[in-house]
DNA sequence: TGAATTATTGACTAAATGGTCATAAACTGA
DNA sequence: TCAGTTTATGACCATTTAGTCAATAATTCA
């Protein structure tokens, strides 16, 4: 019908979020995201929208991705415990590689961005119930009630965020390994 | 033996952290600053130094009110599980009151600049120590053994932590103290 | 009083910010 | 081939940014 678009859509996606995940909202500016997308200003409005525009699309696409990943990751095989200790020790390893600064982009955008924003927040709110929903299905054999499931779940995912807050901040493995411990003793 | 200041400056150092506090770091700026403090850009940049460096002054100064206030909630009466369920106890007030958007500084600063800031980081590594040696302090009646306490108290902050992300992202109310109980279970 | 010192004031700056737009280019279907 | 449609390009813009500075004012000590 017309010119087609000269790059691929999610892999800028990719670039954009990215750039996000690490600096922060504020401190991304347009010439960061033209920088890593590759594209030209025009291109990049043209295609996603403006910063904020961005800002959710690459949220979205965490996720579909990264969040995705950690869901999938409590659907393998293994018990309840084992299947939560798996979340634990992705961030512990992140600390100890201690390379890519960005920890969690879902936690830097509720702190950093939702308490301002109405559809950033709508966004956070979502991705969390989904995460929550699928630690609530990996507890399910240890802990049928679904009253209880959900309780412990949104107990899981209060500790699991308040490590990405201590590994960003600097703080030692040790009471990552700590939390993770004290965690896993609370299910069944 | 000259002329003297015209302001207060821990008054305006309080200004200058509620900006921070309700914005982020990026996100405010000194013309926000200028506003909130009443003194004219020069007097501030005089006074107080860059923005860079009001922000450390204005975490320094949340260490001595805010989190002091907390400790001192914690070596108040009760015993250690009382003691701990009042931290997130206030959690769950701010987040039904929802007027004040700034959540928990310390945790705006760890997730936002920490990553990214040698002296911001250094100052959150110093203030989450700080509290929690008060948590173990707490904890002490209920688990004598120190490095019991310290492992226990790595995981209280974490939970507490992970609740200030929840409820500045918008999760219920149920998601806090479903958390809050969970953690007072492992306080013997 | 007057020298010395520090604080206040607000105009000023250079750079960076997010965002737009007219033009040229690439593609499709008729 | 050519009209119609979408994309790419980069120059352009108003605004905002953090930060400076020379002039003035207020104070103290001798």
């Amino acid at each position: 019908m017309a010119r087609p678009r000269e790059f691929d859509e999610q892999q800028v996606i990719e670039k954009l979020m990215n750039v996000f995940w690490e600096k922060g909202y504020e401190a991304t500016s347009m010439k960061d995201l033209v920088a890593a997308s590759g594209l030209l200003k025009g291109s990049l409005y043209g295609a996603f929208g403006d910063k904020h525009a961005q800002y959710l699309a690459a949220l979205r696409h965490y996720d579909r991705t990264r969040i995705q990943a950690g869901i999938d990751m409590l659907r393998g095989e293994g018990t309840p415990r084992q299947k939560i200790a798996r979340l634990f020790d992705h961030v512990i390893d992140s600390t100890k590689k201690g390379i890519f600064a960005g920890g969690c982009l879902l936690c830097n955008a509720s702190l950093e961005v939702a308490a301002m924003d109405r559809e950033v927040k709508t966004e956070v709110k979502t991705t969390i119930r989904r995460l929550k929903a699928a630690i609530i299905e990996a507890l399910q054999p240890a802990v049928p009630n679904e009253e209880q499931a959900g309780s412990l779940a949104s107990f899981i995912v209060s500790a699991y965020f308040g490590t990405r807050i201590l590994a960003k901040g600097g703080a030692p493995a040790a009471m990552i390994g700590a939390t993770r411990d004290h965690c896993l003793r609370l299910i069944p």
